[in-house]
DNA sequence: AAAGCCGATATGCTTAAGCAAATAGGAAAG
DNA sequence: CTTTCCTATTTGCTTAAGCATATCGGCTTT
């Protein structure tokens, strides 16, 4: 069935998995120098545009390391990088099919602890909206949220309501496009946020810990405990 | 200075910063359907083709939203992934400045237990390799290792040398590229950990849990545990 | 040797032109 | 009113050609 001896690649696609293949096959090891594109282009051929598609994608995923003049090889030891989508909690919770549900825990208007101070380079006089929140799928707590808001920067959160909605969702609609600094650690539940998740205090619990920028002022600050077993996945 | 209306956009990246520029100052709000490729060509005074690039990236980013025939739109919550970059412990460690270390603790051949055949999909006479490692900077504990390796897919594993090297490095010249599902969560130290590094039995332990196929086969699986206070930090 | 210069080369990007594929939204049929 | 079908539109991708830019390695100068 007219099975020539190159499978004729049509598209950028093909030309990754080509070049994929040669690569887990170990036609070219890691620290291979490849052909240039040009070379590729002609023995696939495509154009070298569609060559350079490829390339350009595959060294984007961390298998090659490009270099002009130098040319392209097979990264030594593949980066290997996780990619982890960080939706809103509502979509997440709503995605598994459960009813979301929202609580607010407390709000104050209080100076800035020095912690805070430092780790969102605000100044000695500033003022934060501490705001404590519930989030729960179907009746079950799910992920308790410690917030710390910067009114220098965004005075207009000590009117906003945030009974009826996360405070996520209104900062998102406030300051769509912003600089974050996210962390993920294990945290041992203090009584307090052990009381909310339904844990024991001291239990380790899953937490994200995210500081947001615009235009270089720190808005918010938010530590996430999630209850126990939650894991945080990715393929790739 | 020729300071006309338009500062001409040159380059693709101009362009996508000039669109997030649109977007961060509100002029297109979330939700909004931008012009469509060929008019926004124009406007910007660039190819089409410079004008997709752009909007491809902003898109891989979770920026936008692209439909054939509906049009690019902004995306109403911008789509927020953050990405890990995964080194090999050597390289983590090494990378702060201080001495690596590594030593086998434990290794042994077994008949797979249940809830790993389950996890990596193995009949029920596969036998396993079990390592348990533990990484050290300065002399301080920093990670325990306990791998289980598939002897099936991989059974040169059964003569390698492990004590020298860890099985990560190993692993990665044996089977350079691979899919890989990871996870991150929060356990309590078991009396094992506990006393590998350095801490109080029930603590809790910073957890990264890693399945690795190849071409459809699981070949190994593994959970590090982490030392007191570590993080998984990232910004974008 | 060491430092500075320079050209050949591989990637990086842009352009213009055009075909491919998905699909929104309207027209037609039931 | 609902379903089916069609088509214009929009993004997706490819090509060929060419200029831009970084830089490796050799050559020259100090």
């Amino acid at each position: 069935m007219n099975d020539t001896r190159r499978p004729d690649l049509t598209s950028y696609r093909e030309v990754k998995t080509e070049i994929l293949r040669r690569i887990t096959e170990g036609d070219w090891a890691p620290g291979t120098l490849l052909p240039g594109e040009v070379e590729l282009a002609e023995v696939f051929g495509v154009a070298r545009a569609t060559v350079n598609r490829a390339m350009r994608e595959l060294t984007d995923e961390g298998l090659l390391e490009r270099r002009r003049k130098a040319g392209t090889r097979v990264r030594p030891s593949p980066r290997r990088s996780a990619r982890f989508e960080i939706p809103l909690v509502r979509e997440e919770i709503e995605a598994t099919g459960a009813r979301y549900r929202y609580a607010l825990l407390g709000r104050e208007v209080v100076p800035a602890p020095d912690w805070l101070r430092a780790r969102m380079g605000l100044g000695g006089a500033a003022r934060v909206l501490h705001l404590s929140c519930l989030h729960a799928a179907d009746g079950a707590p799910y992920q308790f949220e410690d917030r710390w808001i910067n009114l220098d920067a965004l005075p207009r959160a000590k009117d906003a309501d945030f009974s009826a909605d996360g405070p996520n969702e209104w900062l998102v609609k406030a300051v769509p496009f912003s600089e974050v600094e996210i962390s993920f650690l294990a945290t041992a539940a203090d009584a307090r946020t052990a009381d909310y998740l339904s844990m024991s205090p001291g239990e380790p619990v899953f937490t994200v810990e995210r500081t947001t920028w615009w235009e270089g002022q720190a808005i918010t600050h938010v530590r996430l405990y999630f209850a126990r077993g939650h894991r945080m996945t990715t393929r790739y």
